[in-house]
DNA sequence: CTAGAGCGCTCG
DNA sequence: GTACGAGCGCTCTAGC
């Protein structure tokens, strides 16, 4: 087939970039064995050739190949357009280097090879296409990438290489909703978030292709846009009429650029298999190597195994039985250093710290621990208090012999802690982090165990370290009662002895090495690294310089508050043991529920599991319209619940040294992805009540400063509605309409205009009920109202919105067959109570399908969470607290519209680029001296 | 005396 | 027997 490229000719343009990236993010990180060289994008390249080249032997193999690649990060579309691919995430690290080899490989498989500075492979293709048209040959496209769809026509198709399905006209129809030819004017108009191609807001694909569709042409609609019968559409495109143009500017691939070579260049070759075999083994891809010489009949050339097997992905548990009485204590710097050097050589060491207390912020820090492989982890002492000091009031501070002096330790752990080279492993890293931060140490990169568990195995169990030993490796790490003690007569770790103290946290450090090497290399094969590197890990140096900041709060507020409160339930208690006639304690709900059921006989006693009348407010309330005891008792539980709950301990958690309260967050404490607040929690103080909203009032900014509040609106309906699919419910978002005022709408036929708050007020418990995974029983009594009433609206609500039915049936479906659910994020929720009999079957599908759309929101406002550093940097603000759709700044007065700018534009685009939701994220924002005044 | 279960209430 | 996901303070009791 010498010769000029014309009819009869077909030539295959593979799409290099794309392959790279694919084959980067689906295969594990693996490296090459001598040097470490990442190497997995390479192979999975390689591989795909190989199958290429093997697959293309037929009467309808393409006689002229190239692969091309994107070269440069600055191309024309960035001088139309500055915004052009900015929000493009960085190239992973471990990529980097491989980009080059992958020419490498393309050239040693003698396969054209081509990229041009400046240019998108995109365009080269595009141009190429054109020629090899014109020229009366046939083009395959090996790409899925849509914005390649406009090149499809006659004698143009696109091949998914994954899914080895032919792209054609008829293919691009189904995507766009138009044919090729048209594709642009649609992309124009819809847009592209992973791109930055702004488009006409509030225009998605299907909008776009109907507009498209109607007018002919994207010109011919913007001509015409008076025509258009919606307002706010036709707005939008009369307004973005630039802002359009531009991007179908950006999306139109340039089908006529100078190439410096032409068609036949590209015509296809045999591999040279000494080329290509000697690529292969300097790679040392071993089986790819030893195919490609059986299929050439030579002998495969050997590959040297590397001198160590250090690094060995699968380490063989045949690991050392795990010994307490094995572990090193360190004692002199000679000891110290040994230990640092070793951990420094090999890159990877784990580490635990050991302190007088669990609260991070008051405890002080006892010793450090390292274990560098399973079965090798020493302890080293800095605080210990000597054996015979005492206890209580004849306590000394006698420190214990055999310790290296705190400071000097510290200095000479420094270097290794804060070694970006060195990675350090820990469970639940975000404890030692804060401590170590305390005494000068910002310890730096980390892998945390705890939450490699929780993405791997999250909804199958807890992951704390006890569960996890004994789980995985089938060890039950010795019990930190044993050293301590319980109750009245617990000591704290500075008083326990070194030898102890070395065998207990030298064994917290090896089984968090074994612990690791378990859990690393399962991530990819569970497919849950992006979540665990995306939105676990990064999450931890975020929540924990939030959680250092702590939030002001005023105690003089609630001392007030607690006193105000103290005196009202004194005269609503004596009021309530008038009413019954006999004193009781108001907090008992058995003593209260004998008074109410047996001695008043009033009606709808119901017992609880332990036999006892059960006393809960629904209740209460029901019988407020019998007596007038119930109501009282409800006045006084919410005083009660409000002052000891709140303004009393909340007092409590305000730090001696601060004077500002800094909660803890769990990071695995939500099955769905949710973080958990904790000692104190920050994420329940009240704000339905007025009175309870009060509280907020103490929670305050500095003099100088105001606290803001950015919260997403609806965020769990927008993602119930683009999940399931749902085109009403994602254009009323789109619109920006009162969304329950529009459900109620749809299901009782009332007009918008017409719409009374009690109608709205049912509509909005339906939505939020079917987010609940809805049953007839929960609606009925939510809404007090009989459960067949319930039921009918339940019924007219899927009758309306089928496609939610179909999400929920779907998701139990997966959720069956799979024993787990996922976000949209890849956030996998295992629900091992699935398959469960009676009422639990219930439970557990309940909570399979709220699973991901909570777990979506709460993927989403992690992901703004890891961004906000960087785009908050240099404004004089500080993220404080995370409220499930919600977070907290503190900022200086001037620079608060600064702020809600910066973190406003994060948090609505924080699902980008992974995902593009079909609806718009809103973010309402708040300010305020106090939190009452922000939210 | 202490740990843990149960209840009830707070939030999204 | 039921709305989903959390944490915490109080009462009460089983068991040391």
């Amino acid at each position: 087939m010498a010769g000029n490229f014309g009819k009869g000719c077909h030539l295959h343009l593979i799409d290099g970039s794309a392959y790279i990236f694919r084959a980067f993010h689906a295969l594990p990180p693996l490296t090459r064995k001598s040097d470490g060289l990442p190497i997995g994008a390479v192979s999975g390249f390689c591989n795909m050739l190989h199958r290429y080249v093997e697959g293309n032997t037929g009467p309808d193999a393409p006689t002229h190949v190239a692969v091309v690649f994107d070269k440069g990060s600055h191309t024309f579309r960035n001088d139309l357009y500055d915004q052009y691919k900015a929000n493009r995430e960085a190239m992973p690290e471990d990529l980097r280097p491989q980009i080059p080899l992958t020419r490498e490989a393309t050239e040693a498989f003698n396969i054209a090879c081509k990229e041009i500075e400046g240019f998108e492979a995109d365009d080269i293709m595009a141009t190429l296409a054109c020629r090899a048209r014109e020229a009366g040959g046939r083009v395959t496209i090996l790409s899925s990438d849509k914005d390649l769809m406009q090149l499809v026509g006659e004698g143009v198709e696109m091949l998914d290489p994954m899914k080895n399905k032919v792209i054609d006209r008829d293919g691009v129809l189904e995507k766009f909703g138009v044919g090729p030819e048209r594709v642009v004017d649609v992309q124009a108009l819809a847009g592209d978030s992973v791109d930055n191609v702004p488009g006409a807001p509030g225009i998605g694909i299907k909008t776009a292709a109907l507009l498209i569709n109607e007018f002919g042409s994207l010109e011919d609609l913007l001509d015409r846009a008076e025509e258009i019968k919606q307002p706010k559409r036709r707005q939008t495109l009369i307004e973005k009429r630039d802002q359009i143009e531009l991007s179908k500017r950006l999306v139109q691939l340039d089908c006529d650029m100078e190439l410096p070579f032409t068609l036949d260049d590209l015509e296809v070759k045999e591999p040279d298999p000494e080329v290509l075999l000697g690529f292969l083994t300097k790679m040392e891809f071993r089986s790819l190597t030893k195919r490609i010489a059986d299929n050439a009949g030579v002998e495969a050339p050997a590959i040297p195994e590397p001198a160590t097997a250090a690094d060995a992905p699968e380490a063989a548990p045949d690991w050392p039985a795990i010994d307490a009485a094995s572990y090193e204590c360190v004692s002199d710097m000679e000891a110290l250093h040994r230990w640092i050097a070793r951990a420094t050589d090999l890159g990877t060491v784990a580490v635990d710290t050991e302190t007088t207390g669990l609260n991070e912020m008051l405890c002080d820090l006892v010793g450090v621990s390292l274990a560098v492989a399973p079965g090798e982890a020493c302890y080293i002492p800095l605080a210990h208090l000597a054996e015979d000091s005492g206890e209580g009031l004849f306590a000394s501070d006698a420190v214990a012999e055999g310790q290296l002096p705190m400071d000097q330790a510290l200095a000479a752990l420094k270097p290794l802690l804060e070694d970006a080279a060195v990675m350090k492993i820990g469970q639940n890293m975000k404890y030692d982090a804060k401590v170590l931060s305390r005494y000068g140490i910002e310890i730096a990169p980390i892998d945390d165990t705890m939450l490699m568990s929780y993405a791997l195995h999250g909804g199958e169990h807890q992951h704390g370290m006890d569960t996890l030993a004994e789980r995985y490796l089938s060890h039950t790490p010795i019990p930190i009662k044993e050293l301590l003690g319980t109750g009245k007569s617990q000591i704290t770790f500075d008083r326990v002895p070194l030898d102890k103290a070395t065998g207990y946290a030298a064994e917290d450090a090896d089984v968090t090495l074994r612990l690791a090497l378990t859990f690393k290399p399962q991530l990819h094969r569970a497919r849950v690294t992006r979540v665990y590197e995306t939105l676990e890990r990064p999450l931890v140096p975020v929540l924990k310089t939030m959680e250092m900041a702590g939030i002001a709060v005023d105690r003089g507020t609630l001392s007030r508050m607690s006193g105000k409160f103290a005196q009202k339930m004194a005269e609503l208690e004596a009021e309530i043991h008038e009413l019954a006639g006999e004193k009781f304690n108001v907090g008992s709900p058995a003593q209260l529920g004998d008074i109410l059921f047996e001695k008043m006989s009033l009606p709808g006693g119901k017992r609880g599991k332990t036999g006892k009348y059960s006393t809960p407010a629904d209740v209460l309330e029901d019988l407020a319209t019998e007596h007038d005891l119930p109501g009282r008792v409800l006045d006084w539980r919410q005083l009660s619940k409000l002052k000891s709950t709140y303004t009393d301990a909340l007092q409590e958690h305000i730090n001696p040294d601060t004077g500002r309260v800094h909660t803890s967050y769990v990071q695995t404490g939500a099955n769905t992805g949710r973080l958990a607040s904790a000692d104190p929690n920050l994420q329940n103080i009240p704000v339905r009540s007025e009175e309870g909203r009060r509280i907020r009032e103490a929670f305050v900014a500095p003099e100088g400063k105001v606290l803001v509040s950015l919260d997403y609106s609806q965020i769990e309906l927008r993602i119930l509605a683009h999940m399931a699919g749902i085109d009403a419910l994602k254009e009323a978002f789109r619109q920006g309409q009162d969304i329950h005022a529009m459900t109620a709408s749809e299901m009782f036929n009332v007009p918008m205009d017409q719409m009374t708050p009690e109608v709205r007020r049912q509509a909005k418990a339906i939505n939020f009920g079917v987010i609940y995974g809805i049953s007839g029983f929960g609606l009925a009594r939510n809404l007090r109202i009989p459960r067949a009433e319930a039921q009918g609206f339940i019924d007219r609500y899927f009758e309306r919105f089928p496609g939610i039915k179909q999400y929920m049936d779907d998701t139990v479906a997966f959720a069956q067959e799979h024993k787990r659910v996922e976000t949209l994020f890849g956030r996998v929720i295992h629900t091992p109570e699935i398959g469960a009999k009676g009422p639990r079957a219930g439970f557990a599908k309940r909570a399979a399908i709220n699973a991901p759309i909570q777990g979506t929101a709460a993927d989403i406002i992690r992901r703004a969470m890891v961004r906000m550093p960087e785009a908050i940097e240099g404004l004089p603000a500080k993220m404080l607290l995370q409220v499930h759709d919600e977070l907290l700044f503190e900022v200086e007065a001037g620079a608060v519209d600064d702020l809600i700018g910066a973190a406003r534009s994060v948090m609505e685009g924080a699902a980008e680029p992974v995902v593009k939701l079909d609806v718009p994220l809103v973010v309402d924002a708040g300010q305020g001296a106090n939190w009452a005044e922000a939210h």
